[in-house]
DNA sequence: TATTAACACTAAAACGTTTTCGTATTATTA
DNA sequence: TAATAATACGAAAACGTTTTAGTGTTAATA
């Protein structure tokens, strides 16, 4: 085992002083040729890397970007960490992932743990049940240390910092528009409560299309899940009942467990009845019939991201500046409407 | 904007010595009672947490763990992360992740930048592009450093350190056996090349299975894939030409596909033809029909990662012995085949 | 020849901790 | 009363860098 070489140790065996050998290794003008050739040879030679925790320390610069986001298993959060891990690493910065699990404790844990010196800024997207209880206390804490926030995706207006989502609304009016054009004339809507961010702008989306339309808005066509998890039930009863020919669902999962459940029912895909849902994930690509989404485009929204960041942490102004980057969702279109 | 208050800032304020306000802080015996709470009840006021990065300098400790990857967009990949992230934070670990993108190069560089001092251990899955090379100089530099290193699913014997997989081969033979029970006669394997480890162990458990039984090999029942990625016209005259009555597949995606290419054609699944998968994720729970597969237990996988990873960081043992763990792989039954 | 400039290098502080060792003050014991 | 022990604290080194402010030597200038 031969352990990490320090500049100590360089100067040590060359019996020159600590600062030479720095020096020399930066290719200061301040060192003569021959000494910097001999500190540069013996360096490669014992393969002389800094070490970064003490690099951290002298310039308050850690490198580090920490990314908070309530669940890993999400085909959408994972292409924003990709995206994110992408234009941060072409940076030279490493992104520390935690989870918050959807916990508001965990969330708050996390930014703590973190806040104390192992990141230079956080990108984030809020638990659910942050939303729900709509305490920021945590994030604003950490923005007045002047650590820069990224919030994306669910984001919240009561902290003030940089923030990315996509126009959910647009897209999901894009999407009821769709079915309206289709000459679709029940459209129902599958959705989540309200308190998270994403699902009322979707919602807002899709009464906007209907109120624009002869057809109007129909309450009973709206079925509100408690949560993200799938309630079978909830869905089996809510399409017998009400028998919609289009229905729009703010993620793949309701779609595709709604598009079995009517298939089995003997309805055709698209000609009985159409389906729209969120996130173009794989399932939507490998469904039979395969799923029209709106597209999130996540890892762009990583990028964005990122860059919005490494731009704050960057800059040595300190502008009290934020932006919100809105993103245009797109309507991937595939088998499971009429084209 | 109120900067983190630091132990020299109490100290000042308290006109006491900084290693009074460290001890006082810790609840040194050596501190007087008064002394102790002047300085907690300071550092509460003002919200004192001791600076991470100074401490991981000071006893060579960042509390990071690496992991590096090579696809975060990857079901499997993505649970196994949660089962680290949710080890190694109830042990007051931090997880970075870096993705090699199945590149050799990147797999390098992620590597050199985090193992100069930025983590206390890696826990890591090959790229393909690594597998296919057999260079592992740069894990063995890293256990050389003496820097604890855990390989999973996508390993290789000639880098010597702990290790956790799936019986690959048990799984893949437990498939193959369950077709052969149920009285398939034609049972095909779509896989990939074998440079990749699990490609390799998954045809040897199918070889096993047909061996054993009257049906024995037949390799024109055998597909080889260039890569993981979908080639969608070979599957499609693969299946035409050969016409199996049962198909293994080396992931899910091969076998949702061929699944409905099947349908297309008017087979029955699983009467005329069943299928069988390996990873349990999204798209085998949702397809139609649901799809059986062998359950690679990610989570599980991470976790004991995280374990065996963080048991040798905090052993002060500097024992050169390394273990495999090798976990059973479970069949979950869907209605992709008979049952 | 005395002064200045250029050169090549070193000492030391700083980043924020922890920890060992030393010491002044008070309390206890012989 | 003198020696010793206990108490409460501080100084300083250490972790591995970077950087500022010197410093001693040689070369150039007046």
């Amino acid at each position: 085992m031969k352990a990490k070489i320090t500049l100590k140790d360089i100067a040590r065996e060359l019996e020159v002083s600590i600062s030479t050998v720095s020096k020399a290794l930066k290719n200061s003008e301040e060192i003569s040729r021959d000494t910097k050739e001999k500190v540069q040879a013996f360096a490669k030679l014992y393969n002389y890397k800094p070490n970064n925790i003490a690099i951290s320390l002298k310039n308050k610069r850690t490198k580090n970007i920490g990314v908070v986001i309530p669940d890993i298993v999400h085909h959408f959060f994972t292409t924003v960490i990709r995206g994110i891990e992408k234009y941060a690493n072409a940076k030279g910065y490493n992104v520390i992932v935690c989870l918050s699990e959807e916990s508001f404790d965990k969330e708050v844990i996390n930014m703590e743990m973190l806040a104390n010196g192992s990141i230079d800024g956080f990108i984030m997207s809020l638990s659910s049940e942050t939303q729900r209880k709509g305490d920021y206390n945590h994030l604003k804490e950490v923005t007045e240390q002047g650590i820069p926030v990224v919030l994306f995706d669910r984001i919240t207006q009561e902290v003030e910092c940089d923030k990315v989502v996509i126009d959910d609304e647009l897209g999901a009016y894009q999407a009821t528009k769709k079915f309206i054009d289709q000459g679709k004339k029940k459209i129902a809507l599958i959705t989540t409560d309200d308190y998270l961010s994403v699902s009322k702008e979707r919602t807002n989306g899709y009464k906007k299309a209907l109120e624009e339309s002869p057809l109007g808005i129909n309450t009973d066509l709206m079925l509100k899940m408690d949560s993200m998890e799938m309630d079978e039930q909830a869905i089996k009863s809510f399409l017998n009942k009400y028998e919609p020919d289009a229905v729009l669902c703010v993620n793949e999962i309701f779609a595709v467990y709604s598009m079995r459940l009517v298939q089995e029912k003997g309805l055709r895909i698209p000609e009985d009845i159409a389906f729209i849902g969120f996130t173009d994930g794989v399932l939507s690509k490998y469904a039979n019939p395969s799923l029209t989404v709106v597209a999130q485009h996540g890892e762009k929204m990583g990028e964005v991201s990122a860059q919005m960041l490494i731009d704050k942490i960057e800059s040595e102004a300190e502008e009290e500046t934020y932006q919100t980057k809105i993103l245009e969702p797109t309507l991937v279109i595939r088998d499971s409407i009429a084209h």
